[in-house]
DNA sequence: AGCACGCCGACT
DNA sequence: GTCGGCGTGCTC
């Protein structure tokens, strides 16, 4: 009689964190429900999983050597059928390991296995009066300021949190008291329907914003290009199609760029619905972040408003996407799983059988091919509210010009003048530091980076040199080290030189600076933010940051300091975004009285791409960029993926990538030029390559690069690579 | 990703 | 004689 040892006897495949290609399978003793995480053995240690499939069946994995999964986390699917699909889709799609997008999908906590329940919480809300209520009005109580203006930010909050933040019982209940704020004990996780009731009444849109709206049906799948101008009312256009979403009883998901997710976005969706909007953002705590998931999934918010990784948020009876600003890059991932959020939420939208909403006024090319060949709906808003001019656009020949590090004598008397009649100004410089280089007057020296290769940006704030590729700083030399002379100082403008230049011009007036120095955090983004707000004129000068979403009222001139690097870089999509930079930044002037002005100083003057920039005519220009795409088989006319590869040593990354070319080749389904130094070729100590793959077909691109995982392991030889699908920049 | 195994240099 | 360096390989 032989003795038998119980093998459990329900398979189920999980995934796992870790370079796997698909999920490994368990057993377990009684049926475990799909999308829940479980506590599994993985060599010796003990991972969390999810659950993703049933199986595997016993030809492909004999039972015995299944092992028994440790403990089951939720009674039920945490992650729901849609969601596990969309994730296992984006493995596969952006060739990264299978579990990519389930670990992408849950929030961090919960990956490491923390529990899934909405605490018995005692809730403070705003109410009607709170919403609406400017902080200051409270003169008396500094901290209930600070309370109601905290609340209006991250809009629910619980009594726990408040005081972990130092507020006291007493200033909430005096809150209480003024009836700005309710607090409620919740305690069920039941959904709450959404019902479309209204704050206050919707704006009254124009015929073209009407159009845009009524186009937006309830059928199955059907995505829209909305492109309007700045100023045209597409947000308008986005609250009144989800308040007919909501109505129906269905939920809604916003997306942003990961800078535009300020208070004032937020606030306009919480002021004007009184279901339930929460969101989801980078400044957000942990235990935030998973409550405000908590609350989308089991169906308690309405409306998830939210950055690049929240298209991937579990929301029961979803019923319309909306992609804001569609054609900005924070929406790629540049790390690790290197998906675009804009391109995924197309691929729910498709499966969810929804509409969904693009928005811009300067569309990305792939969204204006989609529209023109009419896979996309393609809705204008060619008319700014309230009638307000375009901008004159106005070049300045810097060939021409007097000029104080790199400030010419026109834009600085255009800046005096609009300054001197109340407004605001906003100065775009596209380098951020004191200057980007570190200069010998005398024989020509730079200060290299010793890791990269690359200059290094000196820094009067700390005073030092830093290298932006890879963190490297050092003390700045006094003397050459090269010929010894003493003539060695900070060579060129960046955003700190101009903010103390401007400063000395103007003493008067404020200059407040956005880059990634002076607005690193959020928090530090939104009191700039809020300077721009005081009254009287101010110089509002800074990087890319300015570009994003946010609109400054009260700018009447707009002027590009530099912007030359873009029109000369090799970089595929360099003149598309400064294409769409010049126009977003044009956008951001003269919405007052008076009429805006936009000066764009360069020394190449003549370059075609001023043309239709000049007489606000994106789609020529985009149409002239995409001309030249389909002469060159570029994206949207072809498909593209990079491999990218770094070493220590550049003679083994280059044969890793010539080796893969060959491989590739054979398979006789791409094309592939490379291998070729990337164009920063030395960061970090790393020697950079990349290898270029293109394919008029999407299917061979995918059939071709999919074994390469096999073949070439990740991290051998010290020689690391990855694949980047559709890339953003061939870098 | 972790974590062990394994095979070479400087320590009690 | 061992401690530990990180290259290599495996995890249902």
């Amino acid at each position: 009689m032989t003795s038998q040892i119980k093998i459990p006897p329900y398979r189920i495949h999980v995934a796992i964190p870790g370079p796997f290609s698909g999920p490994l399978g368990y057993c377990h003793h009684s049926p475990v429900a799909l999308g829940a995480r479980c506590l599994v053995p993985l060599g010796r240690r003990s991972v969390v999983g999810v659950t993703v499939a049933p199986g595997p069946d016993g030809a492909d994995y004999p039972i015995e050597r299944l092992k028994p999964i440790g403990a089951v986390l939720d009674p039920g699917a945490l992650l729901p059928a849609d969601i596990l699909a969309l994730a296992a889709w984006l493995g596969r799609y952006y060739l990264h390991e299978f579990s990519s997008g389930f670990l992408l999908a849950l929030p961090a906590l919960l990956r490491k296995g923390g529990g899934a329940e909405l605490p018995v919480e005692e809730w403070v809300t705003l109410t009607v009066p709170g919403v609406a209520i400017l902080p200051d009005q409270l003169k008396r109580s500094v901290a209930q300021q600070q309370l109601i203006a905290l609340l209006q930010d991250i809009s629910t909050s619980t009594v726990r949190a408040l005081r972990e933040r130092g507020f006291s019982r007493g200033q909430l209940t005096s809150l209480v008291k003024k009836d700005l704020i309710t607090i409620q004990i919740h305690q069920d996780d039941q959904p709450i329907a959404p019902t479309g009731t209204l704050f206050e009444p919707a704006l009254e849109l124009n015929n073209e914003q009407q159009l845009a709206l009524d186009a937006v049906n309830r059928e199955p799948y059907s995505p829209f290009l909305l492109e309007g101008v700045t100023g045209s009312g597409k947000t308008e256009v986005y609250l009144q199609a989800i308040e007919r979403c909501l109505r129906e009883g269905k939920r809604a998901l916003v997306l942003v760029p990961e800078i535009g997710l300020t208070p004032q976005t937020i606030q306009r969706f919480q002021s004007r619905f009184q279901d339930r909007v929460v969101a989801l953002h980078s400044g957000l705590s942990d235990a935030q972040r998973l409550s405000a998931w908590l609350q989308a999934s089991l169906g308690q918010a309405a409306i998830v408003i939210g950055t690049r990784s929240a298209v991937l948020t579990p929301l029961p009876n979803l019923g319309l996407i909306v992609v804001d600003e569609e054609h900005d890059l924070s929406y790629k991932q540049q790390d690790s799983l290197r998906y675009q959020a804009r391109d995924v939420a197309l691929k729910r939208a498709h499966d969810a059988g929804i509409p969904i909403i693009l928005g811009t006024a300067t569309p990305s090319l792939e969204s204006l091919h989609n529209a023109q060949t009419g896979r996309f709906g393609h809705l204008l808003l060619n008319h700014r509210a309230g009638g307000m001019a375009l901008p004159g656009v106005e070049t300045i020949d810097m060939r021409k010009q007097q000029h104080q590090n790199g400030l010419s004598e026109r834009l600085l008397m255009r800046v005096a003048d609009h300054l001197a009649d109340g407004n605001q100004v906003l100065l775009f410089l596209n380098r951020r530091g004191y200057a980007p280089s570190w200069f010998c007057a005398d024989c020509g020296w730079m200060a290299d980076c010793v890791f990269c290769d690359a200059h290094l940006t000196h820094h009067r704030q700390g005073y030092s040199n830093i290298c932006h590729h890879c963190g490297h700083r050092e003390a700045p030399r006094k003397s050459c080290p090269t010929c010894h002379s003493n003539q060695v100082s900070a060579m060129g403008t960046g955003t700190e030189r101009a903010e103390e230049l401007l400063g000395e011009l103007f003493p008067a007036v404020p200059v407040i600076r956005f880059d990634r120095d002076a607005a690193s955090t959020r928090h530090k983004f939104v009191a700039q933010l809020e300077r721009t707000d005081l009254p009287g004129p101010a110089i509002i000068v800074g990087t890319q940051m300015l570009a994003k979403g946010h609109h400054f009222e009260r700018v009447t001139l707009v002027g590009i300091w530099d912007i030359d690097i873009g029109l000369f870089s090799a970089d595929l999509r360099a003149r598309e975004r400064m294409g769409q930079l010049l126009t977003q930044v044009s956008g951001r002037s003269g919405r007052g009285e008076r009429r805006g002005e936009v000066l764009i100083q360069t020394y190449y003057p003549d370059d075609p791409i001023f043309v239709p920039l000049k007489q606000h005519d994106y789609r020529t220009f985009a149409n002239d960029l995409l001309a030249e795409r389909q002469r060159s088989g570029l994206p949207p006319f072809g498909y593209l993926a990079v491999i990218r590869c770094d070493s220590a040593f550049a003679d083994r990354a280059e044969a890793r990538l010539q080796q893969m070319a060959h491989y590739l080749l054979s398979t006789k389904r791409v094309r592939v030029l490379g291998p070729i130094p990337a164009l920063l070729s030395r960061r970090a100590g790393k020697h950079r390559f990349m290898l270029i793959v293109q394919s008029d077909k999407r299917s061979h691109l995918h059939q071709s690069l999919t074994p390469l995982h096999q073949h070439y392991p990740r991290d051998q030889q010290q020689v690391s690579w990855h694949i980047d699908i559709d890339p953003a920049e061939l870098a």
